[in-house]
DNA sequence: GTCTATAACAGGATAGAC
DNA sequence: GTCTATCCTGTTATAGAC
Protein backbone atom coordinates (compact mmCIF):
# COMPACT_ATOMS: atom_id res chain seq x y z
CA UNK A 1 0.00 0.00 0.00
CA UNK A 2 1.00 3.73 0.20
CA UNK A 3 3.97 4.34 -2.25
CA UNK A 4 5.31 1.06 -2.78
CA UNK A 5 5.89 1.13 -6.40
CA UNK A 6 7.65 4.90 -6.10
CA UNK A 7 9.60 4.13 -2.55
CA UNK A 8 12.45 4.86 -4.64
CA UNK A 9 11.09 7.62 -6.35
CA UNK A 10 10.11 9.21 -3.66
CA UNK A 11 13.55 9.91 -2.37
CA UNK A 12 14.63 11.61 -5.41
CA UNK A 13 11.74 13.75 -5.04
CA UNK A 14 12.66 14.62 -1.27
CA UNK A 15 12.86 19.24 -1.46
CA UNK A 16 11.94 18.91 -4.88
CA UNK A 17 8.17 18.94 -6.63
CA UNK A 18 6.82 16.71 -3.80
CA UNK A 19 8.67 15.98 -1.52
CA UNK A 20 8.05 13.75 0.97
CA UNK A 21 8.74 15.00 4.43
CA UNK A 22 8.25 11.51 6.64
CA UNK A 23 8.93 7.88 5.39
CA UNK A 24 6.10 5.89 5.12
CA UNK A 25 7.65 3.86 7.87
CA UNK A 26 8.29 6.19 10.24
CA UNK A 27 4.91 7.31 9.73
CA UNK A 28 3.22 4.18 10.28
CA UNK A 29 5.41 3.70 13.44
CA UNK A 30 4.73 7.32 14.58
CA UNK A 31 0.98 6.01 14.47
CA UNK A 32 1.06 3.36 15.95
CA UNK A 33 2.97 4.62 19.33
CA UNK A 34 -0.51 6.56 19.78
CA UNK A 35 -2.95 3.70 18.72
CA UNK A 36 -0.93 1.72 21.02
CA UNK A 37 -1.24 4.41 24.07
CA UNK A 38 -4.69 5.38 23.51
CA UNK A 39 -6.68 2.85 21.42
CA UNK A 40 -8.47 3.56 18.65
CA UNK A 41 -11.06 5.83 20.06
CA UNK A 42 -8.56 7.44 22.11
CA UNK A 43 -6.78 8.90 19.31
CA UNK A 44 -7.80 11.92 17.82
CA UNK A 45 -6.96 13.30 14.26
CA UNK A 46 -4.85 16.31 15.72
CA UNK A 47 -2.60 13.80 17.94
CA UNK A 48 -2.58 11.45 15.19
CA UNK A 49 -1.11 14.39 13.12
CA UNK A 50 0.49 16.20 16.11
CA UNK A 51 3.16 12.90 16.47
CA UNK A 52 3.55 11.99 12.84
CA UNK A 53 4.62 15.93 12.44
CA UNK A 54 2.29 15.78 9.01
CA UNK A 55 -1.12 18.01 9.18
CA UNK A 56 -4.64 16.22 9.28
CA UNK A 57 -4.82 16.80 5.43
CA UNK A 58 -1.64 15.33 4.69
CA UNK A 59 -2.43 12.06 6.53
CA UNK A 60 -6.09 11.98 4.69
CA UNK A 61 -4.09 11.96 1.58
CA UNK A 62 -1.74 9.02 2.58
CA UNK A 63 -4.67 7.13 4.14
CA UNK A 64 -7.64 8.06 2.17
CA UNK A 65 -9.83 5.39 4.40
CA UNK A 66 -8.82 7.60 7.35
CA UNK A 67 -8.19 6.62 10.79
CA UNK A 68 -9.40 3.30 10.06
CA UNK A 69 -7.01 2.93 7.78
CA UNK A 70 -4.20 4.20 9.82
CA UNK A 71 -5.34 1.78 12.19
CA UNK A 72 -5.43 -1.25 9.53
CA UNK A 73 -2.41 -0.68 8.31
CA UNK A 74 -0.64 0.13 11.33
CA UNK A 75 -1.92 -3.70 13.06
CA UNK A 76 -0.81 -5.10 9.59
CA UNK A 77 2.28 -3.46 9.53
CA UNK A 78 2.84 -4.75 13.51
CA UNK A 79 1.41 -8.46 12.46
CA UNK A 80 4.34 -8.60 9.34
CA UNK A 81 7.22 -7.31 11.93
CA UNK A 82 5.82 -9.98 14.10
CA UNK A 83 6.04 -12.98 12.09
CA UNK A 84 9.24 -11.87 10.50
CA UNK A 85 10.67 -11.46 14.19
CA UNK A 86 8.97 -13.46 16.51
CA UNK A 87 6.77 -16.80 14.80
CA UNK A 88 9.37 -17.50 12.54
CA UNK A 89 12.07 -18.00 14.69
CA UNK A 90 9.49 -20.01 16.85
CA UNK A 91 8.54 -22.03 13.81
CA UNK A 92 12.61 -22.47 12.24
CA UNK A 93 13.95 -25.41 13.11
CA UNK A 94 17.10 -24.82 14.92
CA UNK A 95 17.83 -26.07 18.51
CA UNK A 96 14.80 -24.78 20.67
CA UNK A 97 16.79 -22.73 23.14
CA UNK A 98 17.70 -21.02 20.53
CA UNK A 99 15.32 -20.19 18.75
CA UNK A 100 13.23 -19.26 21.72
CA UNK A 101 16.11 -16.90 22.93
CA UNK A 102 15.58 -14.91 19.28
CA UNK A 103 11.92 -14.86 19.68
CA UNK A 104 12.37 -13.19 23.15
CA UNK A 105 15.04 -11.04 22.43
CA UNK A 106 12.61 -9.45 19.63
CA UNK A 107 9.13 -9.80 22.20
CA UNK A 108 11.25 -7.74 24.60
CA UNK A 109 12.01 -5.30 21.62
CA UNK A 110 8.70 -5.03 20.35
CA UNK A 111 7.14 -3.95 23.35
CA UNK A 112 9.88 -1.87 24.50
CA UNK A 113 11.03 -3.71 27.84
CA UNK A 114 7.34 -3.89 28.87
CA UNK A 115 6.70 -0.47 28.69
CA UNK A 116 4.15 -0.83 25.29
CA UNK A 117 1.03 -2.42 25.44
CA UNK A 118 0.00 -4.96 22.46
CA UNK A 119 -1.97 -3.64 19.78
CA UNK A 120 -3.58 -6.57 19.64
CA UNK A 121 -5.20 -5.47 22.76
CA UNK A 122 -5.93 -1.90 22.32
CA UNK A 123 -7.41 -1.80 19.05
CA UNK A 124 -10.20 -5.13 20.43
CA UNK A 125 -12.54 -3.01 21.25
CA UNK A 126 -13.21 -0.46 19.10
CA UNK A 127 -16.94 0.65 18.91
CA UNK A 128 -16.76 -1.27 15.09
CA UNK A 129 -17.54 -4.42 16.35
CA UNK A 130 -16.84 -7.23 14.64
CA UNK A 131 -15.39 -4.47 12.43
CA UNK A 132 -11.69 -4.88 10.19
CA UNK A 133 -9.56 -5.04 13.49
CA UNK A 134 -11.63 -8.41 14.60
CA UNK A 135 -10.20 -10.72 11.99
CA UNK A 136 -6.67 -9.65 12.07
CA UNK A 137 -6.54 -10.18 16.10
CA UNK A 138 -7.95 -13.24 15.97
CA UNK A 139 -5.63 -14.74 12.97
CA UNK A 140 -2.54 -12.98 15.08
CA UNK A 141 -3.28 -14.45 18.30
CA UNK A 142 -4.02 -18.17 16.64
CA UNK A 143 -0.81 -17.76 14.61
CA UNK A 144 0.82 -17.05 18.11
CA UNK A 145 -0.07 -20.13 20.15
CA UNK A 146 0.78 -22.07 16.85
CA UNK A 147 4.22 -20.71 17.03
CA UNK A 148 4.60 -21.39 20.31
CA UNK A 149 3.01 -24.91 20.19
CA UNK A 150 5.22 -25.91 17.07
CA UNK A 151 8.14 -24.71 19.66
CA UNK A 152 7.13 -27.12 22.55
CA UNK A 153 6.74 -29.65 19.91
CA UNK A 154 10.05 -29.64 19.17
CA UNK A 155 11.21 -29.34 22.89
CA UNK A 156 9.76 -32.67 23.52
CA UNK A 157 6.34 -31.77 24.63
CA UNK A 158 3.38 -33.64 23.20
CA UNK A 159 1.32 -32.42 20.87
CA UNK A 160 -2.22 -32.00 23.05
CA UNK A 161 0.18 -30.46 25.92
CA UNK A 162 2.43 -27.94 23.83
CA UNK A 163 -1.04 -26.52 22.57
CA UNK A 164 -2.49 -26.15 25.92
CA UNK A 165 0.79 -24.88 27.11
CA UNK A 166 1.47 -22.48 24.13
CA UNK A 167 -2.13 -21.07 24.74
CA UNK A 168 -0.77 -20.41 28.01
CA UNK A 169 2.31 -18.56 27.07
CA UNK A 170 0.20 -15.79 24.76
CA UNK A 171 -2.24 -15.59 27.75
CA UNK A 172 0.33 -14.71 30.22
CA UNK A 173 2.26 -12.38 27.55
CA UNK A 174 -0.90 -10.50 27.14
CA UNK A 175 -1.54 -10.90 30.97
CA UNK A 176 1.43 -9.40 31.95
CA UNK A 177 1.13 -6.43 29.29
CA UNK A 178 -1.81 -5.78 31.12
CA UNK A 179 -0.27 -5.41 34.26
CA UNK A 180 2.68 -3.91 33.61
CA UNK A 181 -0.23 -1.05 31.87
CA UNK A 182 -2.15 -1.34 35.16
CA UNK A 183 0.55 -1.52 37.91
CA UNK A 184 2.92 1.23 36.12
CA UNK A 185 5.82 -1.20 36.61
CA UNK A 186 7.46 -3.25 33.44
CA UNK A 187 8.09 -5.69 36.24
CA UNK A 188 5.31 -7.87 35.33
CA UNK A 189 6.12 -8.26 31.17
CA UNK A 190 10.13 -8.90 32.04
CA UNK A 191 9.40 -11.40 34.74
CA UNK A 192 7.23 -13.06 32.05
CA UNK A 193 10.56 -13.10 29.44
CA UNK A 194 12.73 -14.25 32.18
CA UNK A 195 10.03 -17.22 33.04
CA UNK A 196 9.50 -18.11 29.32
CA UNK A 197 12.69 -20.71 28.82
CA UNK A 198 11.86 -22.29 31.99
CA UNK A 199 8.16 -23.03 30.74
CA UNK A 200 9.05 -24.03 27.45
CA UNK A 201 12.01 -26.33 28.07
CA UNK A 202 11.32 -27.65 30.97
CA UNK A 203 8.50 -30.87 31.15
CA UNK A 204 6.30 -31.29 33.99
CA UNK A 205 7.72 -34.45 35.24
CA UNK A 206 4.75 -35.92 36.42
CA UNK A 207 2.19 -35.44 33.95
CA UNK A 208 2.88 -36.81 30.76
CA UNK A 209 3.36 -40.37 32.10
CA UNK A 210 -0.46 -40.83 31.48
CA UNK A 211 -1.01 -40.49 27.91
CA UNK B 1 -22.24 8.44 46.94
CA UNK B 2 -25.92 9.04 44.95
CA UNK B 3 -28.87 8.59 47.42
CA UNK B 4 -26.79 7.10 49.88
CA UNK B 5 -29.07 8.64 52.48
CA UNK B 6 -32.55 8.76 50.74
CA UNK B 7 -32.53 4.82 49.39
CA UNK B 8 -35.67 4.50 51.22
CA UNK B 9 -37.06 7.32 50.88
CA UNK B 10 -36.06 7.15 46.79
CA UNK B 11 -38.78 4.18 47.40
CA UNK B 12 -41.50 5.96 48.90
CA UNK B 13 -41.23 8.92 45.73
CA UNK B 14 -41.49 6.36 43.42
CA UNK B 15 -44.51 7.75 41.15
CA UNK B 16 -44.93 10.50 43.09
CA UNK B 17 -43.23 14.10 43.32
CA UNK B 18 -39.88 12.91 41.39
CA UNK B 19 -39.83 9.11 40.53
CA UNK B 20 -36.69 7.49 40.36
CA UNK B 21 -37.39 5.67 37.21
CA UNK B 22 -34.45 3.23 37.42
CA UNK B 23 -32.36 2.40 40.31
CA UNK B 24 -28.85 3.89 41.07
CA UNK B 25 -27.63 0.23 41.66
CA UNK B 26 -28.93 -0.56 38.27
CA UNK B 27 -27.80 3.09 36.68
CA UNK B 28 -24.27 1.66 37.69
CA UNK B 29 -24.51 -1.81 36.25
CA UNK B 30 -25.64 -0.81 33.00
CA UNK B 31 -23.12 1.62 32.72
CA UNK B 32 -20.72 -0.56 33.74
CA UNK B 33 -21.89 -2.70 30.90
CA UNK B 34 -21.36 -0.05 27.86
CA UNK B 35 -17.73 0.79 29.98
CA UNK B 36 -16.95 -2.68 29.58
CA UNK B 37 -17.64 -2.99 25.95
CA UNK B 38 -16.00 -0.38 24.42
CA UNK B 39 -13.86 1.81 27.09
CA UNK B 40 -14.00 4.93 28.21
CA UNK B 41 -13.24 6.95 25.17
CA UNK B 42 -15.29 4.51 23.34
CA UNK B 43 -18.23 5.22 25.67
CA UNK B 44 -20.87 8.56 24.39
CA UNK B 45 -23.45 10.07 26.60
CA UNK B 46 -26.08 8.95 24.12
CA UNK B 47 -25.08 4.86 24.27
CA UNK B 48 -25.01 5.78 27.90
CA UNK B 49 -28.47 7.18 27.92
CA UNK B 50 -29.70 4.42 25.79
CA UNK B 51 -28.08 1.69 27.91
CA UNK B 52 -29.66 3.41 30.98
CA UNK B 53 -33.20 4.09 29.60
CA UNK B 54 -32.21 8.19 31.06
CA UNK B 55 -32.13 11.01 29.06
CA UNK B 56 -28.43 12.95 29.04
CA UNK B 57 -29.23 15.78 31.67
CA UNK B 58 -30.87 13.17 33.67
CA UNK B 59 -27.31 11.26 34.05
CA UNK B 60 -25.72 14.58 34.56
CA UNK B 61 -28.21 15.27 37.31
CA UNK B 62 -26.94 11.78 39.31
CA UNK B 63 -23.38 12.81 38.15
CA UNK B 64 -22.62 15.97 37.97
CA UNK B 65 -19.21 15.10 37.06
CA UNK B 66 -20.29 14.07 33.46
CA UNK B 67 -18.66 10.52 32.11
CA UNK B 68 -15.42 10.69 33.96
CA UNK B 69 -17.58 10.36 37.06
CA UNK B 70 -19.99 7.66 35.60
CA UNK B 71 -17.01 5.69 34.96
CA UNK B 72 -15.13 6.50 38.80
CA UNK B 73 -18.32 5.25 40.01
CA UNK B 74 -18.44 1.76 38.04
CA UNK B 75 -15.12 0.99 38.90
CA UNK B 76 -15.69 1.66 42.71
CA UNK B 77 -18.65 -0.13 42.11
CA UNK B 78 -17.18 -2.75 40.20
CA UNK B 79 -13.81 -2.95 43.05
CA UNK B 80 -16.50 -3.28 45.80
CA UNK B 81 -18.24 -6.34 44.52
CA UNK B 82 -14.82 -8.00 43.97
CA UNK B 83 -13.87 -7.12 47.41
CA UNK B 84 -16.81 -8.84 48.85
CA UNK B 85 -16.91 -11.73 46.43
CA UNK B 86 -13.84 -12.72 45.81
CA UNK B 87 -11.19 -10.95 47.88
CA UNK B 88 -12.92 -11.85 51.19
CA UNK B 89 -12.95 -16.17 50.31
CA UNK B 90 -9.38 -16.00 49.30
CA UNK B 91 -8.30 -13.97 51.93
CA UNK B 92 -10.57 -15.94 54.61
CA UNK B 93 -9.47 -18.62 57.01
CA UNK B 94 -11.80 -21.92 55.92
CA UNK B 95 -10.57 -24.52 53.94
CA UNK B 96 -8.11 -23.33 50.95
CA UNK B 97 -9.91 -25.46 48.17
CA UNK B 98 -13.47 -24.04 49.64
CA UNK B 99 -12.49 -20.49 49.77
CA UNK B 100 -10.88 -20.80 45.94
CA UNK B 101 -13.56 -22.83 45.14
CA UNK B 102 -16.44 -19.79 46.06
CA UNK B 103 -13.98 -16.77 44.41
CA UNK B 104 -13.93 -19.51 41.30
CA UNK B 105 -17.91 -19.01 41.33
CA UNK B 106 -17.83 -15.41 41.65
CA UNK B 107 -15.49 -14.63 39.27
CA UNK B 108 -17.45 -16.59 36.62
CA UNK B 109 -20.04 -14.54 37.80
CA UNK B 110 -18.49 -11.34 37.47
CA UNK B 111 -16.65 -11.74 34.03
CA UNK B 112 -20.42 -13.61 32.80
CA UNK B 113 -18.02 -16.87 31.83
CA UNK B 114 -15.48 -15.02 30.19
CA UNK B 115 -17.76 -13.01 28.20
CA UNK B 116 -17.11 -9.26 29.83
CA UNK B 117 -14.04 -7.72 29.85
CA UNK B 118 -11.99 -6.67 32.75
CA UNK B 119 -12.82 -2.75 33.79
CA UNK B 120 -9.22 -2.47 35.04
CA UNK B 121 -8.30 -3.29 31.79
CA UNK B 122 -10.71 -1.34 29.55
CA UNK B 123 -10.35 1.74 31.82
CA UNK B 124 -6.74 1.69 31.89
CA UNK B 125 -6.22 3.75 28.86
CA UNK B 126 -8.04 6.80 28.67
CA UNK B 127 -6.31 9.99 27.53
CA UNK B 128 -6.89 10.81 31.38
CA UNK B 129 -2.91 9.38 31.74
CA UNK B 130 -2.41 8.87 35.33
CA UNK B 131 -6.19 9.66 35.84
CA UNK B 132 -8.59 9.00 38.57
CA UNK B 133 -8.68 5.53 37.15
CA UNK B 134 -4.64 4.37 37.45
CA UNK B 135 -4.88 4.23 41.33
CA UNK B 136 -7.73 2.38 41.82
CA UNK B 137 -6.83 -0.18 39.16
CA UNK B 138 -3.11 -0.16 40.97
CA UNK B 139 -4.49 -1.01 43.74
CA UNK B 140 -6.87 -3.41 42.57
CA UNK B 141 -4.68 -5.70 40.88
CA UNK B 142 -2.06 -5.44 43.82
CA UNK B 143 -4.73 -6.26 46.20
CA UNK B 144 -5.79 -9.37 43.76
CA UNK B 145 -2.58 -10.06 44.21
CA UNK B 146 -2.30 -10.43 47.57
CA UNK B 147 -5.49 -11.99 48.17
CA UNK B 148 -4.02 -14.87 45.87
CA UNK B 149 -0.76 -15.17 47.67
CA UNK B 150 -2.32 -15.20 51.47
CA UNK B 151 -4.41 -18.35 49.63
CA UNK B 152 -1.74 -19.94 48.61
CA UNK B 153 0.38 -19.03 51.63
CA UNK B 154 -2.78 -21.32 53.15
CA UNK B 155 -2.28 -24.03 50.82
CA UNK B 156 1.23 -24.78 51.68
CA UNK B 157 3.49 -22.73 49.51
CA UNK B 158 6.38 -20.82 50.98
CA UNK B 159 5.81 -16.70 51.25
CA UNK B 160 8.43 -15.90 48.34
CA UNK B 161 6.96 -18.36 46.02
CA UNK B 162 3.31 -17.87 47.45
CA UNK B 163 3.39 -14.00 45.93
CA UNK B 164 4.93 -15.09 42.62
CA UNK B 165 2.33 -17.57 41.63
CA UNK B 166 -0.24 -14.83 42.56
CA UNK B 167 1.17 -12.45 40.33
CA UNK B 168 0.93 -15.42 37.86
CA UNK B 169 -2.32 -16.30 38.42
CA UNK B 170 -3.69 -12.17 38.04
CA UNK B 171 -1.56 -12.25 34.93
CA UNK B 172 -3.39 -15.56 33.66
CA UNK B 173 -6.87 -14.13 34.97
CA UNK B 174 -6.12 -10.31 32.97
CA UNK B 175 -4.86 -12.18 29.90
CA UNK B 176 -7.58 -15.37 29.63
CA UNK B 177 -10.07 -12.32 29.11
CA UNK B 178 -7.68 -10.42 26.38
CA UNK B 179 -7.60 -13.88 24.71
CA UNK B 180 -11.01 -14.48 24.53
CA UNK B 181 -12.32 -11.21 23.60
CA UNK B 182 -9.35 -10.94 21.15
CA UNK B 183 -10.83 -14.76 19.51
CA UNK B 184 -14.25 -14.55 20.27
CA UNK B 185 -14.65 -17.52 22.24
CA UNK B 186 -15.09 -17.47 26.07
CA UNK B 187 -12.29 -20.68 26.16
CA UNK B 188 -9.37 -19.39 27.30
CA UNK B 189 -11.38 -18.10 30.18
CA UNK B 190 -13.07 -21.38 30.87
CA UNK B 191 -10.29 -22.87 30.40
CA UNK B 192 -8.45 -20.22 33.28
CA UNK B 193 -10.78 -21.23 35.57
CA UNK B 194 -10.19 -24.95 35.44
CA UNK B 195 -6.94 -24.89 35.88
CA UNK B 196 -7.02 -22.40 38.73
CA UNK B 197 -7.36 -25.09 41.77
CA UNK B 198 -4.41 -26.95 39.92
CA UNK B 199 -2.17 -23.91 40.16
CA UNK B 200 -3.00 -23.11 43.79
CA UNK B 201 -3.43 -26.52 45.55
CA UNK B 202 -0.80 -28.57 43.62
CA UNK B 203 2.30 -27.11 44.55
CA UNK B 204 5.36 -28.20 42.13
CA UNK B 205 7.16 -30.95 43.91
CA UNK B 206 10.87 -30.12 42.73
CA UNK B 207 11.44 -26.55 42.57
CA UNK B 208 10.36 -26.07 46.59
CA UNK B 209 13.83 -28.36 47.79
CA UNK B 210 16.26 -25.68 47.36
CA UNK B 211 15.39 -23.34 50.19
C1' DG C 1 -35.92 13.51 39.19
C1' DT C 2 -36.87 13.51 34.41
C1' DC C 3 -37.50 15.58 30.27
C1' DT C 4 -36.89 18.59 25.60
C1' DA C 5 -34.14 21.79 23.58
C1' DT C 6 -29.94 23.85 22.76
C1' DA C 7 -25.51 25.67 23.53
C1' DA C 8 -20.49 25.10 22.92
C1' DC C 9 -17.10 22.45 21.31
C1' DA C 10 -14.20 18.65 19.37
C1' DG C 11 -14.06 15.15 16.16
C1' DG C 12 -13.37 13.17 11.48
C1' DA C 13 -13.12 14.44 6.95
C1' DT C 14 -12.74 17.49 2.56
C1' DA C 15 -11.57 21.56 -0.75
C1' DG C 16 -8.41 23.77 -3.09
C1' DA C 17 -4.06 26.62 -3.21
C1' DC C 18 0.84 25.86 -3.67
C1' DG D 1 2.87 15.77 -1.17
C1' DT D 2 1.90 19.28 2.04
C1' DC D 3 -0.46 22.99 3.62
C1' DT D 4 -4.44 26.41 5.47
C1' DA D 5 -9.05 26.88 5.94
C1' DT D 6 -13.44 24.97 6.35
C1' DC D 7 -17.46 21.83 6.63
C1' DC D 8 -20.47 19.07 9.29
C1' DT D 9 -21.59 15.56 12.24
C1' DG D 10 -21.45 13.89 16.79
C1' DT D 11 -19.99 14.90 21.45
C1' DT D 12 -20.06 16.77 26.11
C1' DA D 13 -22.53 19.57 28.84
C1' DT D 14 -26.16 23.05 30.35
C1' DA D 15 -30.78 25.63 30.68
C1' DG D 16 -35.10 25.57 32.11
C1' DA D 17 -39.95 23.61 31.92
C1' DC D 18 -42.64 20.11 34.35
Amino acid sequence: MLSRFFSDRSIMEARLARPQSVSDGEVISRLAGVFRDVGYEGASMAQLAEATGLQKASLYHRFRGGKQQMAEEVLASAIGWFADNVLRPLNGDGPPAERLAEAIRSLNDFYDGGSKACLLNMLSSPRIEEGPFSRSIKDALEALVDAFAHLCVAAGWKREEARRQAERLVTMLQGSLVLSRGTGSTAPFRNFLADLPGEVLERPSGTDTLE
